[in-house]
This record gives C-alpha cells, sequence and structure tokens, in this order.
DNA sequence: ACGTCTTTATGAATGATTCAAAACAACTGA
DNA sequence: TCAGTTGTTTTGAATCATTCATAAAGACGT
C-alpha cells in the first residue's frame, strides 16, 4: 500500500477517507495558498461531479480537523494551506495578490507579546507582511509609470513596528 | 470658527469638506474598529439621507487618503479607525469578535524583519492577535460547560512565532 | 453484505462590497 | 456674489465569496 499517508491523516484526524477529501489534499499539496476556487478546479479535473460547494465542506472540515490552516489576507479570498503547526508567516503582494511562505522568525520574538493586552486572553498571534512580489516588482521598475496601485488593501504601517 | 479640525484634515489631503465625511470622522472618532454599517448608522442619526453605499465611498475615500486606517480581521466584515502612523496592532477576540488596539511593540521588533522574503519588496507588517477579551473569558470560565466555539477564524499559530 | 451515521450534491439564500448613472454640492475664478 | 467645473453622493442593481437546507450517496463497524 503506498501513498496512504493522507489516508491515515484523515482518519487520525477523526475524519472518513473519502476521495473529494483525499483529492483536496493531493491538490493542496501541489499549489499551496490556494482558494477553494482553485483548489476546487484542481480536484474536479481528476474528480468531475464535484462541487464548489463541497470544496467548500471538505475544506472546512480539514481546517476544523487541523490538517489545513486557512488564511485570509485582506482583500483576497480565503485561502488554504497544508502546513499547518510550524509557525510560518505570510508575504502578500499588494498588487497582484500572489502568497509566499515566511520562515518567521528570529529568536524569542519578543515583539509578538504584546505590551498590554486589555485584559484579553492571547492565544495566537497572525503576521502577514505586504509588499511587491519579484513580478510586479519588475513590472514597477521596467515601465516606469507611476502604476497607479490596482487596489487590494490599504496599508499604512510602516514595516518594523 | 471651532472644531475644524476635521475640516482641514481633509482639505489638506485634497479632498472636499462634505457633511458625511465629517461626520463619518467623528463617528470614527467616538467608536473605533467600527465596520461600514456601525459607521452608517451612527452618521444616519444626526445626518438622514445618508446612504450606507456612501458610507462605502466615503470610507474608501478617506482610507484612500491615509485619514483613516482599515482593517480587515478574518471572519469579520472590514473595519475603520483613525488612529495612523502610529503603528499599533490588533487584538481580536476569536469568540465575539471585539477589536482593541495594541501598543506594539517592545524596541526594534526584529521579528517583524521576515528572514527571507522570496525576493518580496517588503513594506509593511500587520499583526493579529486573536484570544479571548475579557467578557468571553469570564463566560467560559463562569458556566465552564466546554463552551463550543462560534466560529470566527481557525488560527493554530502559537504565540511568539 | 447490512445498517447507521457521516459526507456530498444540488439548489437557493445571505452578507459584504462594488458598479453605473444621474442628481447634487464644494471649491474656483470672474 | 454668481456660475461653471468637477468631485461627491444618491439610488438601484449587480457581483463575489460563502453558507444553509434537503435529499442522495458513500464509508465504516458488525
Amino acid at each position: 500500500m503506498e501513498s496512504n499517508e493522507a489516508g491515515s491523516m484523515l482518519r487520525d484526524a477523526g475524519l472518513r477517507v473519502t476521495a473529494p477529501r483525499l483529492a483536496a489534499l493531493e491538490a493542496l499539496g501541489d499549489h499551496s495558498h490556494a482558494t477553494v476556487d482553485e483548489v476546487y478546479e484542481r480536484v474536479a479535473t481528476g474528480l468531475p461531479g464535484t462541487s464548489l460547494q463541497a470544496m467548500y465542506v471538505v475544506l472546512a472540515a480539514l481546517t476544523g480537523a487541523g490538517l489545513v490552516r486557512r488564511i485570509e489576507p485582506a482583500g483576497s479570498a480565503a485561502r488554504y494551506e497544508l502546513r499547518i503547526g510550524d509557525n510560518h508567516h505570510h508575504v502578500v503582494c499588494s498588487l497582484c495578490g500572489a502568497v509566499e511562505d515566511v520562515d518567521c522568525v528570529v529568536g524569542e520574538a519578543p515583539c509578538l507579546m504584546p505590551s498590554h493586552t486589555s485584559g484579553y486572553l492571547v492565544q495566537t498571534a497572525e503576521v502577514t507582511f505586504w509588499g511587491l512580489c519579484p513580478a510586479c516588482r519588475a513590472l514597477e521598475t521596467g515601465d516606469d509609470a507611476v502604476a497607479s496601485v490596482p487596489a487590494a488593501a490599504p496599508h499604512d504601517q510602516p514595516v518594523r513596528s
């Protein structure tokens, strides 16, 4: 028996092993940070008869079971990824919306302990970096037209807070 | 002439001074982290005939001009705040969605310089802390029922990355 | 193989946000 | 002060991502 990893991942998480779920996991393995729609399209090629709504349900189940992480960058649809439990953050391009992993962070990361939390019991921290992806950078410098920012999400917070 | 601060803020930003804009700024001054809908309701009381869509336009203009910051916590509608340019982050309650400011961060914040950025030109960093607000904390401990989490957004990233 | 309970398929509904065109009002110069 | 120009708001409808409801299908334990 080969490539049964995904199957046991599901079983271990208390979920039944179904074709749509296996396909979704595989799709995310190939193409991380995919939107529901992207996962659906990939799954649908090898598994006709699948519906977009099914993918919503599947991904919600996988997320709930902790097999998949859901990120939701401002101004874009939700995206899913397989890498979980390894403390990484994201860079997203403010022009095209591309997302990459960032293997954060140096040492103890004192700045991720907020100074005072207004009585909140802080459980998790989420860091998103915004900037220009290599492709969009090239465009900006190539045609040095002042490239009006095509609206992704407003950011006014300088790096290194 | 008094209380013309907002007026000159607008003018200085190259925007015309209009009643809806002044009202929106005032509403945000009273109640930060408000959704478009909340701003609209507050504005509508003193300025009947205002429409929700107008608030969308107004807030977009203010955001574009840098007078207002838009935040978009996963799982909730966009929220707006007046505090800008002062490098602060947010704690949001994963149960009720309440948002508070966090006057981050200690010193140089080395962790907000990602180790390698895959060629991205990083411009801004955004930090969101997730946890339980005082009220929801009380509920959790009060009735020690295992309080099923009412779904706000999935988080699996431990604090101090 | 059987029955039960989870999961998927299908279709419709909701909520937040945006678009388009026409009415309106703020600033400019006369 | 007045009219023109142009930026804003109004109104109504459309779009997108996501969720809900019901019934059919499938996975797993016996």
